[in-house]
RNA sequence: GCGAAAAUAGCUCAGUUGGUAGAGCGCCACCUUGCCAAGGUGGAGGUCGCGGGUUCGAAUCCCGUUUUUCGCUCCA
């Protein structure tokens, strides 16, 4: 484990000098948990999106793009229920460094005095057998009925303190109590704290006619509210399905390990709206279909793993991941969930309009069920530049590092290197440059002596290295240097475009996948 | 957010009991070589994360703060 967190380490360092990603704003000592993109980077990034919006939107007949604005109306939020789950006040045990959710320590303990008038319900049916009146014992009986009125009175109290927001007495109400952390048995606690998931902005330029919005915490929202729009307007009949890639805001409490969990991060999205009751089957369609996705790139099929739900989500009434070996263990990289009627449901509830689907082969209407897949494009970028990056001992003693990015992912798909700076051959070489750049990222390289260039294209993880020399001159011939295996070939020029083509593009690489 | 560790050149790191900064690689220019990194010459680049304090003097000691990593916690 120690080896992969150095490995880990070497990767975030790599990412930044050969371009890829860096800290946010790092002359200013940086934004915790935001990085930036730099030239490599976006290539890569850019491949990646392009990569899954091929195999979602435009290799499927009946999925359609979509992009939607980071702001939506207020009223969204409390219809997905993020208004809710998205809020919680917080307490930490200072002895136990353990957190716990305030109201959960209260209704824990409310739940042990009810475990008290349980037994007394227990004891007293033994007593009175056959005779015994649940009911009226638990209305008479003056203990119960004590039990009772406590926990009524805290659960009333805490309701009241939660609804204006008064932490402090939350704060007030674990110390009177006298609830005591289940770890460490203290009660020393710190102050609650409300932690708001969303990012929380003003609409409005004047302090007097403001509107509070949140970014959005999820894509998703924005395919809901348009669903009719996009059905409608596209004439779509169901199944269908509505893709976006997009960026999100959470305000993590903990947002760490590079990239990989960012308080503002792109998610590559699509809902998939079927009819109700066939949802089994299409998730399990798309837990296959996306990890059919997956494997194509080749990273690895020992690399990733399923890992179904036990505690689903509130709209949610199965749910999977596909996790990643990164390289800090197997974590999520795309969910899959079927969200089922929720979503448009709560919509049609919060808005008031009606969001269904006449479906001509049932002749009726019903509010769509939906599937969702949903990827952390950041996640995958970090999932392919961790699983690229290798130090190599090559035999003759040497070690190379070289990023094996998949060729179609690859920022920069050909380097044009002159053997020499001389004889005219840096000007074959830009001619060569000048032709592949129309329709491949290229990039230009005379500096050093050529095997340099050789290793510092394999540490940017560029597939191919062309190399122009005297015979060049002659025939018309280059050496296609390969990155992987570090063979070289003679090749025409004219042939350079067909080669390239033939390893990079996403035709070849995806239909894996389909 | 709590705890622990760390922060010195683009990267990896030295820096003695406190005396105002170094190496290797990389980068730039020129020369040389010419198919798998590390030849020569010259050069750029650091107010030692930031802010205070102690001191004649702080990269070094103290306090605060920011960021990162690890653990806990949370995770739609």
């Amino acid at each position: 484990m120690a080896n992969q967190e150095d490995i880990f380490r070497k990767v975030i360092s790599h990412a930044k000098e050969y371009g890829y990603v860096v800290q946010s704003s790092e002359i200013y000592d940086g934004l915790s948990a935001v990085y930036d993109y730099i030239q490599n980077g976006v290539e890569l990034k850019r491949n990646i999106r392009e990569y899954w919006w091929m195999a979602m939107v435009q290799l499927n007949e009946n999925i359609v793009g979509l992009d939607a604005a980071i702001f939506m109306h207020p009223t969204t939020w409390k219809a997905s229920g993020h208004v809710d789950a998205f809020n919680d006040p917080l307490i930490d045990n200072k002895d136990s460094k353990k957190r716990y959710r305030a109201d959960v320590l209260v209704e824990d303990h409310v739940a042990k005095i009810e475990d008290k008038i349980d037994k007394e319900v227990d004891k007293a049916s033994k007593r009175f057998g056959e005779a015994f009146d649940k009911p009226q014992f638990l209305t008479t009986n003056p203990r119960v009925k004590e039990y009772r009125e406590k926990a009524d009175a805290i659960l009333k109290r805490l309701g009241k303190s939660l609804e204006k927001e008064d932490l402090a007495d939350v704060r007030n109400l674990i110390e009177e109590l006298e609830i005591a952390c289940p770890v460490s048995g203290s009660r020393n606690w710190t102050d609650v704290k409300q932690f708001n998931l969303m990012f929380g902005t003003k609409l409005g330029a004047s302090a007097d006619s403001t509107m509070d919005l949140f970014l959005r915490p999820e894509t998703a929202q924005g395919i809901f509210v348009n669903f009719l729009n996009v059905q409608k307007s596209g004439r779509l009949k169901i199944p269908f399905g509505i893709a976006q890639t997009g960026k999100a805001f959470r305000n993590e409490i903990v947002a760490r390990q590079f990239i990989f969990r960012m308080r503002e991060f792109e998610q590559m999205e699509m809902q998939y709206f079927i009819r109700p009751g066939s949802q089994k089957e299409w998730y399990e369609k798309w837990k296959e279909l996306r990890m059919k996705w997956h494997l194509s790139l080749g990273l690895g099929e020992e690399n990733y793993r399923f890992h179904d739900h036990e505690k689903l989500a509130h709209y949610a009434d199965a749910a999977a991941d596909i996790e990643f070996r990164f390289p800090f263990g197997f974590k999520e990289l795309e969910g899959i969930h079927s969200r089922t009627d929720f979503d448009l449901g709560n919509h049609e509830k919060f808005s008031g309009k009606k969001l269904q689907y006449f479906d001509p082969e049932l002749n009726e209407s019903y509010v769509p069920y939906v599937v969702e897949t949903s990827i952390g494009l950041d996640r995958m970028f970090l999932a392919v530049l961790s699983n690229s990056y290798m130090e190599e001992e090559l035999e003759n003693g040497s070690t190379r590092v070289v990023l094996r990015i998949p060729p179609v992912l690859a920022p920069t798909k050909a380097a044009v290197l002159p053997l020499v700076k001389k004889d005219g051959l840096p000007e074959v070489a830009h001619a060569i440059f000048e032709t592949l750049r129309w329709d491949f990222n290229v990039v230009y390289d005379e500096k050093d002596a050529v095997g340099r260039r050789y290793r510092r294209q394999d540490a940017a993880g560029t597939p191919f290295c062309i190399t122009v020399d005297h015979q060049t001159l002659e025939d018309n011939t280059v050496t296609l240097r390969h990155r992987d295996t570090m063979d070289q070939q003679r090749v025409a020029i004219e042939d350079l475009p067909g080669i390239i083509h033939q390893a990079v593009d996403m035709k070849n690489w995806l239909d894996k996948a389909i």
